[in-house]
RNA sequence: GUUAUGAAAUGCGC
């Protein structure tokens, strides 16, 4: 709650205190996690003009939020510039470069980043390896991720609970349910305790590949254990029940939940939602949305979206346009999911004029179309049968520098 | 007292 701060701020001021490096760390740090860099930086020089000079843990903050946005550049220029101030790096410091490297996938600098903390003789700890694991799994890179286990138990770093959780979630993305549940054992075997997130992602792994009776025998398991199944726990079950097209189930599970005093959140509402529009069962899907409104959940736009894809998805694509409306009177903007949704209702209904106009209006909102929305598009030039346009709109989209997939 | 890591939902032809 950044604005309560800045309202203690006020007051402290009101009230004679003087702000110390402390609370400056403090705000910077906030704002840098809301992704409110620039407001960050102006604080910065507020503490500048205050007589304060920033310190490792400012600079620490600030490099975490532009590695947060992505902009490793920026991140990068903050810690020369601290190097330069000679100001010693710690491992906050490699531990905020790392992620901003790993979450851009660049993994050579990832590993020349882990040979620069050395030089300046920064252990990389388990936390440096946590980054680097993830990275390769998100890259379904799941023999590089495993080989990093490998190399931190060389360099005498122990993995912990969190590690084995990214690992774990790897091999379930790829499908590999028998080598994560071999990790789960060897976590184990290590004593560590696997908490609700390392179940939660071994329960939705099996989800995944639609073994729906592993993931609730895992949810007993866990329970036994001792560890507690959460929101995203049930979510995940309910998730892979809809998936199977096990709506009745999917249904007890929902009760369930509220009956241990886990509260259905706007994602749990989502999923049963858009269990009933692959069931192709509009009037159900509503129903959980009246529902979800009643017990005081606000509607997302992802639960818009899933509603909006129902009705493209059973030719009502009319009545999925005039949601537009109520969604945006309920202060929830269309993104370019919807509007990918809509255009793809309308070139499936051979109604193209109307899926241009929506493409217009998208770009018109500064929305930014990505390979999905154009491939809708695309699949309506096509149809129409202008080709030319087709293949003029195919190299607009790789001028801009999307990728056709 | 302030700084780095893990889990769930929606869209695109066949």
């Amino acid at each position: 709650d950044l604005e309560e701060a800045f309202r203690l701020k006020g007051e402290m001021v009101e009230r004679g205190f003087v702000l110390d490096n402390f609370t400056y760390n403090t705000i910077v740090s906030g704002l840098c996690r809301a992704n409110r860099m620039r407001e960050a930086n102006g604080v910065l020089n507020d503490m500048v003009e205050g007589g304060l000079s920033p310190d490792l843990v400012t600079y620490n903050a600030l490099i975490d939020g532009y590695s947060r946005e992505g902009n490793i550049w920026k991140a990068f220029e903050v810690y020369n510039g601290l190097v330069m101030k000679g100001i010693k790096a710690d491992i906050h410091t490699y531990g905020a470069l790392m992620n901003g490297v790993c979450k851009a996938g660049k993994m050579e600098e990832a590993r020349i980043l882990i040979k620069e903390m050395l030089l300046h003789g920064v252990i990389p700890n388990v936390i440096s390896y946590h980054s680097l694991c993830k990275a390769y799994c998100d890259q379904g890179n799941m023999e590089a991720a495993i080989l990093v286990r490998d190399e931190m138990l060389e360099r005498g770093v122990t993995p912990d609970v969190a590690f084995y959780s990214v690992l774990i979630g790897g091999l379930c993305k790829t499908g590999e349910m028998e080598t994560s549940m071999q990790l789960l054992h060897e976590m184990l075997d290590k004593r560590l305790t696997p908490d609700e997130i390392t179940y939660t992602t071994l329960i939705d792994g099996y989800c995944r590949i639609g073994n729906c009776s592993e993931a609730v025998m895992l949810l007993s398991q866990m329970v036994e254990t001792g560890c507690k199944p959460n929101v995203v726990t049930y979510t995940s079950l309910i998730c892979g029940m809809c998936q199977a097209g096990k709506m009745e189930e999917a249904n007890k599970l929902f009760e369930e939940m509220q009956t241990i005093n886990l509260l259905p959140n706007e994602w749990t509402y989502s999923v049963l939602i858009n269990g009933y529009v692959n069931a192709r069962n509009m009037q159900d899907a509503f129903r959980v949305h009246d529902e979800l409104v009643k017990s005081g959940v606000i509607p997302n736009v992802v639960i818009w979206n899933t509603l909006i894809s129902g009705l493209c998805k059973t030719g009502r694509v009319a009545e999925a346009v005039g949601l537009l409306e109520p969604m945006q009177s309920n202060g929830l903007m269309p993104d370019y999911v919807t509007y990918t949704t809509l255009i793809a209702g309308y070139c499936k209904s051979r109604n193209f004029h109307e899926a241009l106009k929506l493409w217009n209006e998208m770009i018109n909102n500064g929305l930014i179309p990505d390979a999905a929305t154009y491939n809708a598009l695309l699949y309506g030039y096509c149809i129409e049968g202008s080709i030319g346009e087709a293949v003029e709109l195919l190299n607009e989209m790789m001028q801009i520098g999307i990728s056709p997939n």
